[in-house]
DNA sequence: TAGATTGTTAATCGATTAACAATC
DNA sequence: TAGATTGTTAATCGATTAACAATC
């Protein structure tokens, strides 16, 4: 399969087009060209044409790309053209406003179980979302068959989590905890640390 | 100067090196070796090395470096030894949440100003602070002499945004907002998109 | 000293860009 | 047709890795 082949960092840009993409449309664009693409993204217009190639022939010389089609095929490529289950764990400060966040679901990804070990949570309601135990993680991730889970737990905890969600089958991580996790290569994991962004560029200010 | 020949995407590494520099000075480590840290982040030794090498031998043959010391010319290296000044602009669900969000101030980053433009939040209290309306921007950016900025307005509105914190003087913005900015190439933008991961992640699952 | 690990060089690997034939 | 833009190849550029002398 050419999946294996194609490099991760193709992979990565792709749902930066696909937003680039929303917001051409959401503007009226009907057709759009990689120059123009790449402009607005900063990205030159031969990389734009080389990622596509990975995986057809989307656009046509002398037009370019039609907007509405291209979306459609990276959605399918990305395979978010269907909806996603989602678990979070940890229903502090910070997996409340994860819960509460709406972009989530607007963009095919349900938040459909929160957990939390904390006595005083579970049972209580963040957002539209009821807290469960963490003792109910296995069972619950297992029998939905939950693929995808967000880690919004103290750092200390971060990695027993991710053990935990992965015995239970869950392949890819989004991890808020500031600390890297060790996972088995079959499961793939993400960091959403903003601190970590404002240190990369405080390194260029005065 | 060194700095300007120095890869960005070294410059990127930095912050991760440096808080799992944190973390081992936490768990009690006093020396840790290029192996080791690379072990635990999932880089080569010899990677952390060369990227190191760049701003100084900062470790010594046969032994490693010292944890504590390294972690200190990092912080100088990115400029995070000192306390930041942060705007925040945007007060609506995602603006709260970063505005709430304990780990700026924890590492440095200090919310001093919250923009909106909606009369309803101007005067109002989010987390700890005042919510000024967006007419003082410039004005208070100014006088203030912040240089970094964080964007959590929708996206039809970020660009404007944008345009106006930079000729206040911003020269960083940590955008939230799902949407690409078009800034001079003397100022510096990341993001925070975590449907953008996700997506990601998902291409790679059955 | 023997063992370990750095800092650095050279070799390898991979990603980006330039250029252009194909063609709409 | 003339103009525009794709998809793709080859050339360039840059980043990673392997290896090892230096040295603690």
């Amino acid at each position: 399969m050419a999946s294996t082949m194609i490099p991760d960092i193709v992979i990565s840009r792709l749902p930066i087009y696909l937003r680039a993409l929303d917001r051409l449309a959401q503007e009226g664009h009907e057709v759009t060209s990689s120059q123009e693409l790449g402009k607005r993204l900063g990205i030159s217009s031969a990389q734009i044409r080389k990622d596509l190639s990975h995986f057809g022939g989307f656009g046509k010389q002398g037009t370019g790309y039609k907007i509405h089609y291209l979306k459609e095929q990276l959605r399918q490529v990305l395979k978010v053209e269907r909806e996603w289950e989602v678990a979070l764990v940890g229903a502090g400060d910070l997996g409340s406003a994860v819960a509460r966040y709406k972009g989530f679901t607007e963009r095919g990804f349900h938040i459909t179980c929160v957990f939390d070990s904390s006595p005083d949570k579970v049972g209580k309601k963040v957002g539209a979302f009821h807290v469960q135990s963490i003792d109910k993680l296995t069972s619950e991730i297992t029998e939905r068959g939950i693929q995808i889970a967000m880690i919004a737990v103290p750092a200390e905890h971060a990695q027993g989590v991710a053990d935990q969600l992965i015995a239970a089958g869950v392949r890819a991580i989004l991890n808020y905890a500031p600390i890297n996790l060790n996972v088995p290569e079959d499961v793939h994991v993400q960091y959403i640390d903003p601190v970590l962004h404002l240190q990369r560029m405080t390194y260029y200010l005065p």
